[in-house]
DNA sequence: ACACTAAACTTTTTT
DNA sequence: AGTTTAGTGT
């Protein structure tokens, strides 16, 4: 069984007496190598099946590992320890007796809001969205320093409100287990001893909180089989540290690393291109993909506009489809946004698609909305859930909402509580409310999630116009469905952590469609027969947003290229109607045929990060030297080093 | 005091 | 697409 593998695999899974780093190049069969590996465990009698712990990233990945380990081994599954950090720490936790409720990036972004206004601070200064994922960048580093005095209030205040909601949050859920570990030595050296092999998958992607949750693991005895590609890191905007991958070797000992350079999915010439584009890279281990497959020369396009770019790209895949009606085709962007147009062209080309990601289905509204219900009753600290259910009920506005808020601070409890106090004939239906939480509460103990949903919806929401509608009926009947014979923790659970809306997969279903559109993030580890990479402009990929790194833009770039078997298509427009665009320096890294690629047009608008927008004049190239007249600081001079 | 509506604005990528 | 805001209506 183990003949398929090349010599390079073999090593990977045949070595298991030290720690182990396997630089995956993309395509090289790393799923197949870290599935072989286990089955290898197993045959060789190395460990039972509950000994190994598989570390995954996103939930795609363990279900497909989980599938496929099922499949070579020809037995159950259940004995393994497979899934997402989160999921599994979740899952430890609960077995010790700890649990708690899941905000999600939304729910985080409400309670820092809250915060920001029980402070009394400018909402423009201090943005929800932004303040919450700078919270999770502090959790992920190592040093606490904060930009001002008014952020470590907020920060306390928003530590100190989890705990006392009885919640966490994504990264918490890890720095908690972490805490148990840390604590309790006999728990830390009972996982230790139990997990003899510990396989860790895309290991250029954990952060830092996640190599701790590692190192607590690690005993010196137990081994370490991690497998990554630093090529393809690119969650760096989520605390993703490309130092763990790079220094595994210092810190796992003894340690060999095994690179896997040999790709059985694209062609060379497709190949080719990646290569060229990454060695401008400069952060990297380095290594040299390489490929037997011969195929087409991939290609690149300029379009005017993006509709002109959806025009081409629909009537490109209409003919792929017409030749072959089995190829699989992704069109590749790198923020949603992008997305809309290439619908709209795709309904009227009447071409089949899934959309991937994008919009959750445990974000939508009507979900949140009696989500609430069922999580306040489960959880009264919650007080993120009390206001947004609270909020529903009807016959209660802001005001009462105001009143319980001042009356919770000066009782020092939650908001649930607080409401309960109030029992004059003005807070009826504060009153009724309570009761009303209190005997869905009772149901829940009775255990019919399904019920307790259903109850909620005819109660609360059946009446209101905005949750009758049809789509929005039947994803409340999907969820109801979904909750159907399972128990209150482990719902919880799904839909706090599980993409729902990922998992819907067509590659066993023949009934849905073969065009994909989605975001390269959502496509990484998957592959296609054709893909389009689109918005290939500077500003888009690589996006120049503040904190990009042009590193890890470039990775960007990469992930999305080797995502293809035989064609490739590389995309960029000069103008969505808003703006005007100038093509991606990647596209000019590459050179495809001395490929004429401007980088700069005279009479274009740019966007430059000190001098804002202005008109480019005139343009020299080797050495580049642009002429450009800004709109606020007049004419400028730009070299290379100082355009962006 | 609250319900409802229309218009404006928000967003890189995600466990 | 969802949330916020302002304005109107009950």
């Amino acid at each position: 069984m183990f003949d398929s593998l090349n010599d390079q695999q073999k090593k990977a899974v045949e070595i298991c007496d030290k720690n182990l780093l396997i630089i995956a190049g993309a395509g090289s069969g790393k799923t197949k190598t870290l599935t072989y590996k286990i089955a290898y465990i197993l045959k060789n009698n190395l460990a039972k099946p509950w000994e190994i712990l598989a570390l995954t990233f996103t939930n795609k990945a363990a279900d497909e590992m989980k599938d496929r380990v099922a499949n070579i081994l020809d037995t159950s599954i259940d004995n393994f320890y497979i899934g997402t950090f989160h999921a599994l720490s979740l899952r430890f936790l609960r077995q010790i007796g700890k649990k708690y409720t899941i905000y999600d990036k939304h729910d985080q972004e409400m309670l820092v809001k809250e915060i920001i206004t029980y402070l009394n601070l400018d909402k423009n200064k201090f943005q929800p969205s932004k303040v919450a994922s700078y919270i999770s960048k502090i959790k992920n580093s190592s040093n606490l320093e904060f930009p001002t005095k008014e952020f470590e209030r907020i920060y306390k205040i928003y530590e100190e409100k989890l705990e006392s909601n009885n919640a966490v949050d994504f990264d918490n859920i890890l720095i908690k287990f972490i805490e148990e570990l840390k604590n309790n030595d006999k728990l830390r050296q009972n996982f230790q001893n139990q997990f003899k092999f510990i396989l860790i998958d895309e290991y250029q992607d954990t952060n830092n909180i996640q190599y701790e949750l590692i190192k607590e693991f690690y005993n010196g005895d137990n081994r370490i089989f991690a497998v990554g590609d630093e090529d393809q890191s690119i969650y760096a905007f989520r605390g993703a540290n490309i130092n763990n991958i790079l220094s595994f070797s210092n810190d796992f000992l003894p340690c060999e690393i095994i690179k896997l350079e040999k790709n059985y999915r694209s062609t060379k010439n497709i190949l080719n291109i990646a290569n060229t584009i990454i060695t401008h890279n400069k952060t990297r281990i380095g290594k040299n993909l390489y490929s037997d497959i011969s195929g087409v020369e991939p290609v690149i396009k300029e379009f005017a506009t993006n509709k002109d770019e959806a025009y081409f790209v629909s009537n490109q895949i209409k003919n792929i489809l017409m030749q072959n009606d089995n190829s699989s085709v992704a069109v590749l962007y790198r923020n949603n946004n992008l997305s809309r147009i290439f619908e709209e062209y795709f309904m009227q080309f009447g071409i089949a698609y899934k959309k991937i990601g994008a919009h959750k289905f445990f974000d939508k509204k009507e979900i949140k909305d009696i989500l609430s219900f069922i999580k306040i009753a489960y959880n009264e600290k919650d007080d993120v859930s009390f206001i947004r259910s609270i909020g529903n009920f009807g016959g209660i506005g802001l005001k009462t909402i105001d009143d319980i808020k001042k009356i919770a601070i000066d009782l020092n409890t939650n908001l649930f509580i607080a409401a309960s106090t109030l029992t004059q004939k003005k807070y009826a239906k504060v009153a009724r409310f309570i009761e009303f939480v209190k005997i869905l509460q009772k149901k829940l103990e009775f255990g019919n999630i399904s019920e307790c949903l259903k109850f909620v919806f005819d109660e609360v929401f059946s009446d209101k116009n905005f949750y009758r509608q049809d789509i929005r009926q039947s994803n409340i009947d999907e969820l109801i469905e979904f909750a159907k014979n399972m128990d209150i923790e482990s719902f919880m659970e799904n839909a706090s952590l599980y993409d729902y809306s990922q998992s819907i997969d067509g590659e066993n279903n023949l009934s849905l469609p073969n065009v994909s559109l989605m975001t390269i993030h959502a496509a990484k580890g998957l592959e296609f027969d054709h893909v389009f990479i689109v918005g290939l402009n500077e500003g888009i990929l690589p996006s120049l947003y503040q904190d990009s790194v042009i590193e890890e833009e470039r990775r960007i770039m990469y992930v999305g290229i080797t995502r293809a078997k035989k064609t490739l298509y590389l995309s960029y427009y000069l103008s969505d109607f808003h703006n005007s665009f100038i093509p991606s320096r990647f596209l000019k890294e590459i050179a495809v045929n001395k490929t004429q690629l401007k980088r700069y047009r005279i009479g274009e608008t740019i966007n430059h990060k000190d001098f804002g927008k202005g008109i480019i004049l005139n343009v020299k190239e080797k050495p580049l030297e642009l002429k450009v007249n800004f709109f606020k600081y007049g004419l400028k001079i730009l070299t290379e080093n100082d355009i962006f």
